[in-house]
DNA sequence: TTGTAGGCGTTATCAT
DNA sequence: ATGATAACGCCTACAA
């Protein structure tokens, strides 16, 4: 039986004995290091060379202690929402100097338990979107910072109070409150939202909704649709849903942008125009609503200020020292109305 | 001044201290492990709390050597080419037990070589679009297993063959075939490419195209457009040059899919319909394909499989000991043409 | 049940 | 210019 050393990867000590000289001489070659001769350096790297010698970077990072990496957890990078804030969770990351690992937790409190433990060891601080019980949350990530994207409050009340946590809410009240009253000023008499049923209680947004319209003298139209594989369905649905009342609505809010593609695309099946008969409104501002026709009227989400506020709030955290208090801050941010072509 | 050590996380050492135990109970504690009474086990987890103590992870990995951590480099995030491509890579290495570190990488030769240079001292292979000089590559990469995504055949003969090195290519080929026969079945008369001209040369698609169109009687067009920062204006640009022309063609096939839904989003504003006017297909086979209307016929990428033949590879290249000749192996992925609405 | 000794692979410090 | 020695923080193996 082959001993194990023999094949894994050569270490600093076999290229320094081929090479002849002391492994310390082979750092010094390695890292373009002052201190070693030309000769004796292109006689390391090439050692070096005919071992396919590599640093490992257990040991250098032991030593340096300097690479600082951060977690980031969405449920589908596939997704844009998630894609265009992992791209700026990327660029604030990068521009402070920490690497990123980004893992996929699909929803259910089940899955991928594993896949976050093991994120868990190998980073100095985490950025979440989690669908997970306090409790699990506690048990998962112990004393790793952690910043909670857009949770709600009871999550965020039932978490320890000892460990290192932080959230960045997104607060939509002042974001829908511009899309009503420009939907009312465009002289709109039926404003609907659409509200997935997550479980038998409303969402938040609902009320929100509710209440601002009322406020202004309506009656207020909730499209309740059921959970989607995705959300293009949850759109059409919501059409499908509103146009099958007897008094159809004059302007749709849509869940977020990517339900209002399937908003708009039902309604052109239909035969219904946009903005004319309906109106549109998406939430979230992604790229791509500016590729749809017409191009989608939004509440504009800016990823990039999201992604900063989670990272300052992560970095906070993890250099936060035992002596100090927990920050424990709570963070938010609001939606700008871009108005385009649907509305 | 303060003792550097004051300010920093707690270690082991100062758990045990608080705890009146040794460092081995610590870790015992800590890691789930038999042979600790409960009530050591409970002093130390206080202990720990209370100082906020988390086991470093170079300390871990160093000894346990086990996570492997694969580097992923792509240009944009939020394009979803990549981010779709970026999913699948995230879900091969999850299912293997690999972290995935993404960084972004911007094109231009100069831009971001600190960013891979640290992401080269932090993985154990690479997957990358990238768009560096082999030179620069090697440069950067060193012995460091790295696969190369759809880049040329010039890049690839010019890197030193010493280097764990691999590729998978995208072999357009076969598919774009597909796609012009669909649409000669489809009874088109002229049938335009959509080029980008990165170079004064033109792409090796432009000559595939060329001689499969003149192979089946037809004259060639080709459209092309200048690079531009947005791929839908790539689009949005290619009808504009394609319809002032004398003769227009009726159907397009486009840089990608990003670029058609562009070329429909412009037809849509001159009134021309699709695809009974011009026919559309794209390239890539993007989930937002269904998002638009009419839905986009697309040349496919599978992309789970071309994740997962760059995986393979880069496992290949980093598990090959010292003694074994390098692999070396170059692979390709084709494309499935999905008809649906727009052509 | 608990503690001691050793080593993981690298870099930093100091001596030669 | 080069080499010897000592950390880095943790875990495994073994001894008590």
């Amino acid at each position: 039986m082959a001993n194990r050393k023999e094949v894994q990867r050569a270490g600093i000590l076999e290229v320094a004995r081929l090479a002849g000289v002391s492994r310390q001489t082979v750092t010094r070659a390695m890292n373009d290091m002052p201190g070693i001769s030309v000769e004796t350096k292109r006689r390391v790297l090439e050692a070096a060379e005919e071992l396919r010698y590599r640093p490992s970077r257990f040991g250098r990072e032991l030593v340096q202690q300097s690479t600082q990496s951060l977690g980031l957890i969405v449920s589908d990078l596939a997704n844009p929402y998630f894609s265009e804030l992992a791209s700026e969770v990327a660029k604030v990351a990068a521009a402070n100097g920490w690497a990123l690992v980004v893992v996929e937790k699909r929803p259910g409190p089940e899955s991928g338990r594993a896949e976050l433990r093991s994120l868990a060891g190998q980073v100095d601080a985490i950025i979440a979107y989690l669908d997970l019980a306090p409790h699990d949350i506690d048990g998962i990530f112990g004393n790793l910072p952690l910043v909670l994207l857009d949770t709600s409050e009871q999550t965020l009340d039932a978490l320890s109070p000892s460990r290192p946590r932080g959230a960045v809410s997104i607060d939509l009240a002042p974001g829908l409150t511009d899309a009503v009253d420009h939907l009312l000023a465009l002289g709109r008499k039926r404003i609907a939202l659409v509200d997935i049923m997550y479980s038998t209680d409303e969402s938040v947004r609902c009320g929100i909704f509710r209440e601002l319209i009322r406020e202004r003298g309506q009656e207020p139209t909730v499209i309740k649709v059921e959970v989607a594989e995705d959300d293009l369905h949850v759109g059409r649905r919501a059409v499908e849903v509103a146009f099958s009342a007897p008094e159809p609505p004059d302007a749709i809010i849509a869940f977020n942008d990517m339900s209002a593609f399937g908003v708009l695309k039902e309604l052109r099946v239909r035969g219904l125009s946009v903005p004319e008969t309906c109106c549109v409104i998406g939430i979230d501002g992604l790229k791509i609503g500016l590729f749809v026709d017409p191009e989608l009227t939004t509440l504009r989400l800016d990823f990039a200020a999201f992604a900063q506020l989670a990272f300052d709030e992560a970095v906070q955290l993890s250099t936060t020292n035992v002596s100090s208090p927990l920050p424990q801050s709570r963070k938010r941010v609001f939606h700008e109305l871009v108005v385009r072509q649907s509305g």
